[in-house]
DNA sequence: ACGTCATGTCCCGAAAAATAGAACATGACT
DNA sequence: AGTCATGTTCTATTTTTCGGGACATGACGT
């Protein structure tokens, strides 16, 4: 059982989640080297039994997404695959907006920020941007982590009403990743109301020995939110402290996420081009 | 509340093929429009059953390639995703046909050429060709460059609704790199208005102090594209007048560039025999 | 409060597709 | 010709998809 569990693994290897999916994680693969592919060469690279590569390859030929080479046994992207590739981001402001904000507080607080949502019990990573600091935690985006031990989580936590949050802790078993974290139930409660008051919530290492956390919520429209902003680093770098210090920067990117949010709301309900 | 569906939307479109690429024509229905959407859009606007199309977005969303807005109920398209585009783009450009224009561009010239195309609000260098001039900037491709003190980036702006281009430029502050930046929002939106009327930017020492070019964009058939030539000088060797000089050549190569789109997507329409 | 509607979610038997072993085909090089 | 490496086809078995129908949930309107 992974601590961080991550639905996308490193580019390695054909993933055989659903037959589906692995079309995408051999396009993937092939989108990651620069070059031509043989068959042969895609079966060295993936571990996948050759007739089946034949015939996926076979399939996304037909369908526009690969083309062969003039010699006829290399595979290279397609037409359709490429444009597909271009319209993705090319209509993708909202996107790209939320990534700009949270680039611009990594580069203002020094330190890898990310984008969270509540998501069941656990907090799912959105997006993430690196500080350039050579130590740091690798945490992807599509990440989930419980709700109990991350500042994300206990701000979550903290909108909700006492039974709404009891019915959600009450299925999952407040676990405990370090000495640090929370593992009873009344003091998870004393911190959530700490958390509601102050307006912002702090993880001092306790899901990851030595990572320290502080987030604030993304205010919504409607006062309960499902978007916060947090900042994290090593304990090296970042004491609880001088994670207050971050509090300001934090709050005036969650204000700018929430102003995204205002915008695409009154965009949606309007005539899209 | 929706608005009232405009019935100028195409019926249905998702292709029945093979189950394994419906995901592909889900992923091009979403991929076309700029908005997160519902299960229930999705339904209206592909015509496929909607169970069936819940699954297909629990697959898909499972596997990081889209993601749920924080309401829950509307998608859009994931990291996972964003980044094989991104990868895809990157790697078709150095190899093939469209190195070759870019190569017969810089002999041109003169100058250092390169292709590039808008991911979120950010412009990336698909691929370069250096002149042979011993004095040249040094940016490889894949890097990264904002779009407001771009010549590839004005004309992307240039072509997006006003919508669209408040959206991505409300939070990306106008960082000054250089005093040419343009850092004021009335300023960057005239600028644009200008480069849409002329049909080519301009970079003077915006980005770089010393650092000159200018860009076209290479056709789409559909009007709107996600691909751009631009060269680029020092400003030793080049100036605003001198650049206009160059626009004819790169016209040439963007209708180059077009012709090689035209054929691929022809080539893979015809039979795969 | 209650019904009503629209939307999101789950279930499950029938139908279709993916799987991969083995065999066959094709060329390259000796 | 003989060998090797690669691409292709065949096939029975296993696994997945499919989508009608039913259920759940929340947002209204009365």
């Amino acid at each position: 059982m992974d601590i961080v569990r991550t639905p996308a693994d490193p580019p390695a290897e054909i993933n055989g989640d659903t037959p589906t999916l692995r079309l995408f994680s051999l396009l993937e693969v092939m989108a990651a080297h620069d070059r031509p592919f043989s068959l042969q060469e895609l079966v060295d690279e993936t571990a996948v039994p050759k007739p089946t590569l034949h015939r996926m390859l076979q399939q996304l030929e037909g369908a526009g997404l690969l083309q062969r080479e003039r010699d006829g046994r290399h595979y290279s992207t397609g037409v359709r695959l490429r444009r597909l590739a271009e319209n993705l981001l090319l209509n993708n402001s909202t996107h790209g907006a939320r990534h700009a904000v949270l680039r611009r507080l990594v580069e203002e607080v020094g330190e890898s920020c990310n984008l969270t949502a509540l998501s069941g019990s656990e907090v799912i990573y959105l997006d993430r941007v690196e500080t350039a600091a050579p130590l740091r935690f690798y945490l992807h985006p599509g990440s989930r982590v419980p709700a109990h031990c991350s500042a994300s989580g206990k701000l979550f936590l903290a909108q909700m009403t006492p039974a709404q949050r009891r019915r959600l802790l009450a299925h999952v078993p407040l676990e405990a990743f370090t000495p640090a974290t929370l593992t009873d139930l009344d003091a998870l409660e004393a911190e959530v109301a700490r958390v509601r008051r102050d307006g912002f919530a702090l993880d001092s290492q306790e899901f990851l020995p030595g990572l320290l956390c502080v987030a604030v919520l993304v205010p919504a429209a409607d006062g309960r939110s499902n978007l916060a902003v947090a900042a994290q680093a090593p304990s090296m770098r970042m004491s609880a402290d001088k994670a207050l210090q971050l509090l300001p920067a934090l709050q005036r990117a969650a204000q700018a996420l929430a102003a995204i949010d205002e915008e695409d709301r009154q965009a949606s309900t309007h005539a899209p081009a």
